[in-house]
DNA sequence: AGAATACTGAACCATATGGTTCAGTATATA
DNA sequence: TATATACTGAACCATATGGTTCAGTATTCT
């Protein structure tokens, strides 16, 4: 490991389908354990693992109320990540731009 | 898992601090296996690796001559994932917008 | 030809990940 | 009070990840 990044945790959190796919249904209507295992055909234990991921990437926050632990979206807005893939596609851009000027000069260069 | 996707890989590909700095690196200028081992302070093996993971993922091409393996960027451009990100985001705004229309009318039905 | 360079692949290691089962605990319902 | 519901935590399992070492192979330099 270079250094410690939130982006590292983010990045893994959303790398798996699952934990994506919560994510968007959670973007519909908060939901419990049980609704997320029930639609993920998964067992409380396992569906709860991922919502731990997601928690502790800051992409969601829990409450339990009685014996209900209600899950929705939040804190995190991801804009670290999309800053870091916007400078990235950027810098691509750039590359593509000097790799053409360079492209050009070469031609010119030939009868 | 529910399904394959890109993102899976990609996500996954980005979650490595030192996968990140090594396309930054490559941002800069094309580089050799040895260059980035040099850079990042690690075996020609480990390094390897993780090129390997960004090849998987479609954010680094190489090419071999002589006993030289140049490591270079592309041919993905991380659109899927902006794309993916930017409408996590968007719904994320909505919500924002519901709660608070709906704060409002609770508001407004006060004294 | 001999030596140095650059990479490669197999094997290994420790830890993390994505799941499960099973045995609880706490809460709500009849 | 008894029973059903909703979750929790520990333990386990198979596989993946992020590294290493070591013994090659292929190229280049002297």
């Amino acid at each position: 490991m270079v250094q410690y990044s939130p982006l590292d945790t983010t990045f893994a959190a959303l790398s798996d389908p699952t934990r994506r796919a919560v994510l968007e249904r959670l973007g519909r209507s908060d939901a419990s354990i049980s609704d997320l295992a029930g639609l993920f055909a998964m067992t409380l234990t396992g569906i709860k693992k991922h919502v731990g991921v997601l928690e502790e990437a800051g992409l969601v926050t829990t409450e339990k109320v009685g014996r209900v632990r209600t899950c929705r979206l939040g804190p995190r807005r991801l804009d670290e990540e999309s800053h870091w893939i916007g400078g990235y596609q950027r810098m691509l851009e750039q590359r593509m731009d000097h790799l053409e000027a360079f492209l050009e000069e070469t031609t010119e260069t030939l009868p």
